[in-house]
This record gives structure tokens, sequence and C-alpha cells, in this order.
DNA sequence: CCCGAAGGCTATCGATTGATAGCCTTCGGG
DNA sequence: CCCGAAGGCTATCAATCGATAGCCTTCGGG
């Protein structure tokens, strides 16, 4: 083993800190909340984190870490960007839906402008770079219409945040459902051809059937 | 005058308090951090909000109310839906990116959970409801595909937030061009029948131009 | 059998928080 | 001319914050 299973205490801690941070934000939850969330005592928390922040920031790195590999392999990917950029995003809301933790307090400007958080910030803008780059690609194939690919990046971000709120704090039992439903949204209104649709959703599903054998 | 004009301090506080609530948070942001913003002490805020939560409350209530009275007129109004839908989300966006004050901070969950905000929870709940509705009424009519009309209405909301998100604190100089860019991205995605989009376009502006004139 | 690391606990720290008390100046209406 | 409201100020409060010190128990490897 590379590295030791962490305690079920540290993984408790993330959990209920990331449903707090969820519900009263960062900064209005104190240490001695989530210590009460999981049973212990406000100090105990320390033997697990040596700051508050540090919390926060294992958070962050849970969801941003694998979520920029899957940016990466699309954009390195080759096919249609059409799909490419689909099946990106249905898997993307997927993982996020199927975390055990509540995101929904994790993206708020508040807290990645946070100088002990510079670092998550920085894979953050790397994510919105890469899938910004994604779409430019589609752009210039003439697959996609004559948009700003930092605004269609924002749209993606901004409608993955919306189906998290939507969702509330439990892990999705079917996570691809509201993912496809966010992915067509935005196929639909990106695509220059819309008739392209059902081919595009029919190879993205295809596509996600591979990589999931890939493991 | 029905009322007095409001002293010039009071809006330098929801101004500043606005930016400094869209950075660090609400609940990141002590009342000593406006003040200094302001340049007052920090005792001298309360001859003006007698909470600290009073002032978020009324930087939402400058929000809410309007923006309530723009959806009940475009839910009540008759017309095509699209263009009735394309109008209204031009105008509710730029009329958030004139606001002097910077909104990134106000519509986050962490915030509006407060007990003592739950009036302004309950309008932003009619808001959304009352734009569902709108959409409901484009697929029921057929002009919409067969999309959840809540979905809809959250993309909307996520949309803006990011619009917002990416402008930054200062009023926009020129609101209606990123506004008519969500317009246009989501009625791509909604339109049954996207050849609609120029002719519904045309509409929304001539119908917005009318609502301007009637001030 | 023991010993040290892991991980709980209580007690406590200094800093910061939102809010109040009370004083002083400015200024417009009677 | 004055007087009271408006709106600054200083001083201060109790509560709460994140974090540290130090003690005790559990338990697995030698």
């Amino acid at each position: 083993m590379t590295s030791a299973r962490p305690a079920p205490t540290r993984l408790r801690i993330l959990i209920e800190a990331s449903r707090l941070f969820a519900i009263r934000g960062y900064h209005g939850t104190s240490t001695r909340d989530i210590a009460g969330a999981v049973g212990i005592q406000q100090p105990s928390l320390y033997k697990h984190f040596a700051t508050k922040h540090e919390i926060l920031a294992a958070l962050l790195d849970e969801d941003l870490g694998p979520a920029l590999a899957r940016i990466r392999a699309a954009v390195a990917a080759d096919g249609q960007v059409a799909v490419r950029l689909h099946a990106f995003v249905v898997g993307d809301i997927a993982a996020v839906l199927s975390l055990p933790y509540d995101v929904r307090g994790l993206y708020n400007d508040d807290v990645l402008q946070l100088p002990e958080l510079a670092a998550q910030a920085r894979s953050r803008a790397r994510l919105h770079a890469a899938t910004a780059d994604l779409v430019r690609l589609g752009v210039e194939a003439g697959e996609f219409v004559a948009e700003e690919p930092e605004f269609v990046q924002g749209a993606i971000t901004g409608l993955l945040l919306e189906v998290v709120r939507e969702q509330g704090p439990e892990p999705a039992a079917d996570p691809r459902t509201p993912a496809t439903r966010v992915a067509d949204f935005v196929l639909r209104s990106v695509l220059a051809d819309p008739r392209r649709m059902p081919e595009v959703r029919a190879a993205s599903a295809t596509l996600a059937a591979r990589i999931e054998r890939a493991g």
C-alpha cells in the first residue's frame, strides 16, 4: 500500500464539514460546529487537520484533482469536439454528484480568495482554462456557433453549481440523469447544427461507456 | 416628497458592504471592515442599521423587489412566450448589472438560510416560481422543448450569477450585451424550433424598447 | 509484556466579533 | 437665538472564535 487508508474520523470530518460549509458557509461554520456534528470535542479536530482551512483545502483537492484529469483527457482525445464536450460535462457533473461531500459551499468566491487556498484557486483556473480550450476547438472547427469560449465555460460552471444546489447534501442515486440534462442543454445551445443532437448524444454515451470500461 | 432622500452615508454603507460581502462573504466580513471601507467608526454603522443582517436585508430587498415586478409583468403580458422570456432575461440581467452594488455575495445559500432573512428567502422563492411558470407556459404552448421548467429556471439563475461573477464590482457600462448573450444562450436551448431565433430576438428588442418608453 | 504512536479528552489562551452606552458637534426649523 | 434630532465619536462589554498545552486511554508490533 502506498498510503494508509484514512481513519474513519478524518472522512467523517470532511463529510460533516462540507455539509456545514454548504449551509452556513466557511466563515459561518465554527470548528466547534464541525466537531459537534462529528461527535468529538473541538480540539480533537486538530489531531487530523492542522488548521480549519486545511479541511477546506482537502475537500477542494479531492474534487479538483479528478476534474482536471478528466478535462485534460477530453482536450487531448480525438473525435468530434461536440461529443467530447458532451461526454466531459456528463462525466464531470456525475462525478461531483456522486461525491460523499456536499460541494455547494466550496466554490464561492469568498472562499477561493483566501490566501491559504491560492493553490486550489490556481487549479480551478486551470480547469476553467482547459474547458474553454475545448470549446474553442469546437468553434474553430465550425462545430459550434461563434460564441466566446469563456462564456460557454462559465455557463457550464453555472449550470453545474445550480444542479448541485438543487440536489442537496446526499450523493445522487442516479447522477447521470441530471448530468445528461445539463450536457444536452449546453450542446443544444452551442451546436451550429442542432440536428446533430441525437447523433452527439449517442456517440457521447458510447464514449462514456468506453471510458468506464477502461476505468 | 413621500420619503426623505437617503443620507449618502447609508448608500455608501450599502455599496461598500456589498463589495466586501462579495469578496469575503457575509460571515467573513466584520462590521469593522465595512465601517473602515466607508471611512467611519464601527459603532457609527448602528446609526443607520440596527443590526449587521439588516444591511444584507436592505441589499436583497433593493434587488428582489424590482425583479419580482419584472417577472410578474412578463408572466401577465400577452404575446409569444419566447419573446417574453427573452425580454425578461435581458431586462433582469441588465438591471442587476446596472446596480451600484456588487450582488455576488448576496445569493449564496449560507446567507439566504439565515433565520433573520426568511422574508427575503421567500421573495426569492416566489421569483423562481414565477420564472418557472413562464417557462411552463412556453412548454405547454409548444414553443419550447419538453424540459422541466424548474431546471430551465435554475439554468437562468446559474447563468445570471456566472455573468455577475465575471463582471466584478463595478456597474457595467454596457449591461445589455452580456444580458442578451445569456438570453440568446437560453433560448437557443429551449426553443422547439431554433429557426425562430432571429425573429424572437427582434421582437424582444422592440418589446424592451416599448417597456423602456413606458418607464 | 511493554512501549510508543494515535487519538481522544479538559482547560485555557488571546484575538476578534456584534452590539451598547454615553458624549459631543452640526445644523435646520420655530 | 436656541433646541432637539441626526450622526459622528470613544470606551467598553460579553460571547465566540481558532488554536495550544498537556493528560489519559487504546492498541498493535517487537
